[in-house]
DNA sequence: AACCAGGAGACAT
DNA sequence: ATGTCTCATGGT
């Protein structure tokens, strides 16, 4: 591995670039869990200032609550969160969301990290990255979410990646795990990630791994 | 005015 | 196990 590559650094070492390289304000800004998990939903494919405005009107309507919302008619639930985009869809999952949050309740705390992530991608509406998001955020697990970004960056920092976000996480499992971050310390990754990513789709990748270089802010 | 945004599911191959 | 299509608004 003399090539000088990226993945000699290892993501512990992206870890360590992107903190000097990148400012970011609290990542993932929520009130409860719910709330969270709501979010990570909303935010499939769309962008978070439209989130936040549906997330908004959720909040003055009292259905950021599993069974407020559940009580809530598919088609107003889905006026509600229009501006998140393909908001006929997304009404479904959240109410399949809120059925799971009741039914699992607490219990949830106590599985196993790998069983856990399976119950969450059985919800409708709950794939890889999400179940991801919500293993991190909500219920502190230590796991590296692998988006398309942090895909992008890894392949640029020289490290072997699949096209589909399951199948690189198997493969760079190891690596992953070598890292040893905390779970405080993925979610700031990712968040330095899609700031570096947002970067990088004006500057590209090599001016954020070059290292040393400008300190970007993030928006 | 295409193109993308803090993806997932159904279905075909 | 890997593609293609659909969902659908709002910002650049």
């Amino acid at each position: 591995m003399a090539t000088g590559d990226g993945e000699d650094r290892g993501i512990r070492g992206l870890y360590d670039l992107l903190v000097d390289a990148f400012e970011i304000e609290e990542w993932w800004p929520a009130d409860t869990d719910f709330e969270m998990m709501v979010g990570a939903v909303l935010t499939q494919n769309t962008a978070w200032t439209n989130v936040e405005t549906s997330l908004s009107a959720l909040r003055d309507t009292g259905l950021l609550d599993p069974a407020a919302l559940l009580a809530c008619p598919q088609d107003v639930l889905a006026d509600l969160i229009r501006p998140s985009g393909s908001y006929n869809q997304k009404a479904g999952y959240l109410r399949a969301l809120a059925s799971w949050a009741i039914e699992k309740g607490d219990a949830a705390r106590l599985m196993s990290t790998a069983e856990l992530r399976d119950d969450l991608m059985g919800v409708r509406g709950v794939g890889p990255e999400t179940a991801d998001d919500i293993l991190l955020y909500v219920y502190g697990r230590p796991v590296f979410i692998f988006d398309a970004y942090a895909r992008r960056l890894l392949k640029a920092a020289g490290f072997p990646v699949a096209t589909t976000y399951e199948a690189t996480r198997r493969l760079l499992a190891p690596a992953v795990d070598e890292a040893g971050l905390t779970a405080s310390e993925h979610g700031r990754l990712h968040g330095l990630i899609v700031a570096a990513g947002k970067h990088a789709r004006a500057h590209g990748w090599e001016s954020i791994l070059a290292g040393g270089g400008e300190r970007a802010a993030a928006p």
